[in-house]
DNA sequence: GCTTGCGTTGAAACGCGTTTCATAAATTAT
DNA sequence: ATAATTTATGAAACGCGTTTCAACGCAAGC
């Protein structure tokens, strides 16, 4: 395996001399460099990654953790990171975690043990509590309002969403309001939660448990909703769904079932899926890309404002 | 920081002992051995994964190229690799390519720059020739029947497959079939194209190229599918799928405009995903998981069988 | 009593790119 | 013309765990 010795003694100059050229620095003569280039490129040497990282004490990669992979919602948040990544010559190590907290803990030991330089988690299981303990060992960044707490995170303000949604509907003359979730227990389901609670409070809107669906993640998950709705007595007349993929789901299966939609049933979707585009579906636009590149970007620098909130924007379609 | 020479200091020995001993090498005494993780205790040492990595030649990483992450039939594939990741202490790196070959050879670079020990091609668009010509820089694995190529590759029989699936549906008296697919360029897709023309030349079937059914890929490209076959006028009575997902969306989309399936349209999902269990539809097992497993220990592995056929199963349900 | 061999241990080499420090030469400033 | 910079280059140190080689001690074998 040639290395930049070799290089140096084929050019007649110093190692040092080629790492300069390897690596761009100014102040080296031509002749020189192009004697280093002639030798590299006869001998194909290629640099021992593991050398730089070594020296560099990092390792160029960072884990992100997330639940489900095949979620078009995490889809788009790495769209934005791996596009930050490839742009720093970072990697991605991904967590699946199906929100088990064993697997984040897993991610975290990874960050405690240098196999990562810093860890991203776009969806926690395990308590703020848990992850701080792992602050010494490198950055962590979180996707939800960290408010108080000493972690980094880019969020939306989910609170405000949701009561912008609702103030949508309600000015639509919907009282009557459900909404579709994927699991209660996140941070930021909460947050929604408790925006909706105080929404409906306010408003003097009918507040009921079962206008609460749960497990609303994929496109055929919308056919259970509807089935649910129509078999309800004082059903809800309009829905705020957390994903433009069961929004959609919802759509179809109300055609198929002759509701209408306004009319019967009004819709808010949430991400400005494509999808949503596609079936002229109103929906609140996260800007997840947006979200994904900052957080890559507070993983690698500590420069970066800690706490970033990214602004929604509700877009009008046909489903209200 | 501490390291290996500081712990030795401590513990009075000599880092090649330290180094054993956090290796679990025998031939090192109790008494040595347990100065030693009390000064590891003590100092909260953590080892420097580059430096071992650096002497062993190796990053332990593999990369990971596939089309998309938010498919499920990827998302298996990437649960049997990662399974064997953990198991063998290898992180994945993953390459989300979207079909475009300029993503491919940034992975195929990555191998060449030694920043990943070995690369996993599950769905490929760059020609076999461009990836020979990267076999130099490491292992390289393909998810596709390489037979006379020097490649390494886990694959299905997909020629066989597709035959299987056409005679139970002939068996069951269709002579009019079609099938769904995602995109009909990819090696794979050749070989199910090759089965699916001469099966239906065999046996005379028909075979009209508007049967073929092209972009299947997610549960909602199965209503368009049913609304083709609608309009269609000698339209096909039954239909493989190529995909589970899209075998659901079809069969709720029959359902919705009062279709019966199978008797007005017969179906045959692929994969045996757990929506197919769900709805009962009668599919083909791939075992995607064991798929994924083998293809990683070949990715590590220059030992393991450098071509493996995986078998394929019809899993008979109620869409027949 | 001497050879053989296993158990145990440490010194030193190794993998290799980056970076600091010192020095020399060439310019520019005063 | 002299001092102060800027440009150019190399030697050596650095990051650090692993592995090889040699050696020593002690026990078993002849």
């Amino acid at each position: 395996m040639t290395n930049i010795r070799k290089i140096a003694e084929m050019a007649q100059v110093s190692p040092s001399t080629v790492s300069r050229v390897l690596n761009g620095y100014a102040y080296v003569s031509k002749e020189k460099e192009e004697a280093v280039w002639k030798a590299i490129n006869e001998t194909k040497y290629r640099k021992n990654i593991n050398a730089v990282h070594l020296r560099k004490g990092k390792t160029f990669l960072i884990g992100v953790v997330i639940p489900f992979t095949n979620h078009p919602y995490f889809g788009q948040l790495i769209e934005g990171i791996s596009e930050m990544a490839i742009e720093h010559h970072y990697n991605l190590v991904l967590f699946q975690t199906n929100y088990h907290e064993k697997k984040e803990i897993e991610a975290l030991n990874m960050l405690k043990h240098k196999q990562i330089d810093a860890l991203l988690i776009c969806s926690r299981t395990s308590p703020l509590k848990t992850i701080k303990e792992y602050l010494d060992y490198g950055q962590i960044v979180l996707c939800e309002d960290t408010k108080e707490e000493s972690i980094s995170s880019t969020f939306v303000d989910h609170y405000q969403a949701f009561t912008m949604a609702l103030s949508y509907l309600h000015k639509n003359g919907h009282t009557k309001i459900g909404y579709c979730i994927g699991r209660r227990s996140g941070a930021n389901s909460q947050k929604r939660e408790r925006a909706y609670k105080d929404f409906m409070q306010r408003k003097n809107g009918i507040l009921r448990e079962d206008h609460i669906f749960e497990d609303c993640l994929y496109f055929e998950d919308g056919e259970h909703v509807v089935k649910q709705i129509m078999e309800m007595e004082d059903s809800p007349t309009a829905l705020l769904v957390t994903s433009d993929q069961v929004a959609a789901g919802i759509l179809v299966s109300c055609e198929n079932k002759q509701l209408s939609v306004p009319d019967d049933l009004a819709l808010i979707g949430f991400d400005n899926q494509p999808i949503s585009k596609m079936m002229k579906i109103t929906t609140i636009e996260m800007n997840l890309i947006k979200i994904g590149r900052n957080l890559f970007l507070q993983a690698i620098d500590g420069q970066v404002e800690m706490k970033k909130e990214i602004a929604v924007q509700l877009i009008r379609r046909g489903t209200v």
